[in-house]
DNA sequence: GTTGGTGCAAACGCTTTGCATCCAT
DNA sequence: ATGGATGCAAAGCGTTTGCACCAAC
């Protein structure tokens, strides 16, 4: 997983003419570094070990901006979709581990070549799409065979 | 589109113990009928025509039964997924117009052979999964021309 | 007749907003 | 210097809950 440099950060929101900030880039931080989807409780929390006086205003505003940005994006669980995981690394897919949580995510899109036969079948033009795939990871499946 | 009979709505209520109330009905088909996913207070108004002095909490009540049971699914937009749709007709997915916000499923499955695929590169064993696809129907895509 | 379901209203908790202050530019 | 961003606290509002009554079984 290849880390995103400090200075990628700061030019998209120059680019948007948004002020670059450390409760910003800290919360982005957190959701980047994370391995897993994170709720908005735990990344003020993860926030308030770097910047201890964060208040949770600044984070909903802050997952706004990150959002319209396109650098993280809601996850949907079956509960609603209250996480959120970074979205950078290009177009990327998750898969959520059902036990621990866990994403992992693989870069290649199995659905370009799907596409096609949907639009062909429906007669959208479909220009975006959301997947998110449910299992159970490496980990998880062997403490499941100890149990 | 075939109709889902009323007694199956029945039987699916039975098989969990739950009553069939004639709320829980309208609830079910209002959403089923509608061609489109529909937001709690849409589906409260529409339910108030067919029974006119049902309460918001029954409508937030039988919406979760309903998920619990399969019948129903909420479906994820960008803003978050407040919106509910119909599970039936087996496993579908959705393909939802950005501009009129119509809903078109469509049985097949694109992701059925790329289980194996993801689960060899992730070590997840894959178990569901969330798709959905987002564009523009047929009639808004001639619409948007003509503007 | 029982027991779960409903309607109402109050409670709850997540999210947004107003405002004075601060700080990135 | 100055306008956007922040922190705090209050307001807002979607959702849940308690309870008495009602209806499905």
């Amino acid at each position: 997983m290849d880390l995103i440099p400090d200075n990628y950060i700061q030019s998209v929101f120059k680019a948007k003419g948004l002020k670059c900030t450390p409760q910003r880039i800290a919360v982005f931080k957190v959701i980047e570094e994370s391995k897993t989807h994170l709720s908005i409780e735990k990344i003020h929390e993860e926030v308030k070990k770097v910047l201890s006086n964060v208040g949770l205003a600044t984070v909903y505003r802050t997952l706004d901006s990150l959002i319209d940005l396109g650098l993280i994006e809601k996850v949907h669980l079956e509960d609603g979709c209250h996480n959120f995981t970074s979205a950078l690394s290009g177009h990327r897919h998750a898969v959520v581990c059902k036990v621990c949580d866990q994403i992992v995510e693989y870069e290649d899109c199995p659905l370009d070549g799907i596409k096609d036969q949907v639009s062909e079948k429906t007669g959208f033009e479909i220009d975006s799409h959301y997947l998110q795939l449910f299992g159970t990871c490496r980990q998880c499946q062997a403490q499941d065979n100890n149990t």
